[in-house]
DNA sequence: GTGCTTGCAAACGTTTTGCAGACTC
DNA sequence: GAGTCTGCAAAACGTTTGCAAGCAC
């Protein structure tokens, strides 16, 4: 969290207000936050901070290495710490996302490097599929 | 192509005009086309077929299960005949996309359903990362 | 003081919807 | 004639941008 602050003043960047709040909440989130959702936190502490900030610097963060975004389905995207970063499976019969250890790839990571050259980064989409409980 | 309208009919639904050119040109396409590639492909034969009916059909045959529509990156939906869909892998760095044969996926798709009870469908969002050629 | 950052409003690209008329069966 | 389907315009959605004022350094 300072490390981070110290990384953008780094970069020619400022440590305001706003900046400071957001990486908060960001770092005290257990799940994935939709920007919306994000903005919503961050305001029931600094309630003047506005959507497009929030969206202006996660852009930031996620040019610094910071921040990932994910899209876990039709909605918005979310966004998390690039450390906490992880594939997903959604459930198209009830929406549940399940976390998908990065060791399930591997296999499918050799076969697509081997065959066709493509390194895969697994965790930007989320695999659509069934869960248990849907059949 | 006959088969479809038949089975539109069958459901109560109507062969009209629109309907049939924009199964043409789907049946035609030889990639995937984004609605309004679709709906400019249809008013090439038809010009007024509007991009609101495209999208209209396109989801009846959805439904009906005739066509698919899969996210290959951040712009438009790709829509395609259901029996030709398959996976992608998409290149964050030239944005080529690339047809990942379902055989792929076997091992993956065995260890989500042991390990998670998650049956996978790897067609619906493409996975990212990076061709032979971007390193 | 320099120049990065912000709030606001307005635009964007994609997709959906409300409506009155037109068409298929 | 009943009910589906259409064109059009307008709205919806998530996201981005232009601008002038505000703040960090």
């Amino acid at each position: 969290m300072d490390d981070v602050l110290a990384l953008v003043r780094a970069r020619g960047g400022r440590a305001t207000v706003s900046r400071r709040v957001i990486l908060e909440e960001l770092f005290e989130a257990e799940d994935h936050l939709s920007a919306e959702a994000l903005a919503e936190a961050v305001q029931a502490h600094a309630p003047d901070v506005h959507l497009s900030t929030v969206y202006r610097n996660l852009e930031d963060l996620q040019r610094l290495g910071i921040v990932v975004h994910t899209h876990l389905g039709h909605g918005p995207a979310t966004y998390q710490l690039a450390s906490l970063a992880h594939a997903h499976f959604i459930c198209e019969g009830c929406g549940a996302a399940i976390e998908a250890p990065d060791e399930l790839f591997r296999g499918l990571a050799r076969m697509a490097k081997n065959r066709l050259g493509f390194s895969i980064d697994p965790r930007h989409f989320a695999i659509l599929g069934r869960c248990a409980d849907c059949v």
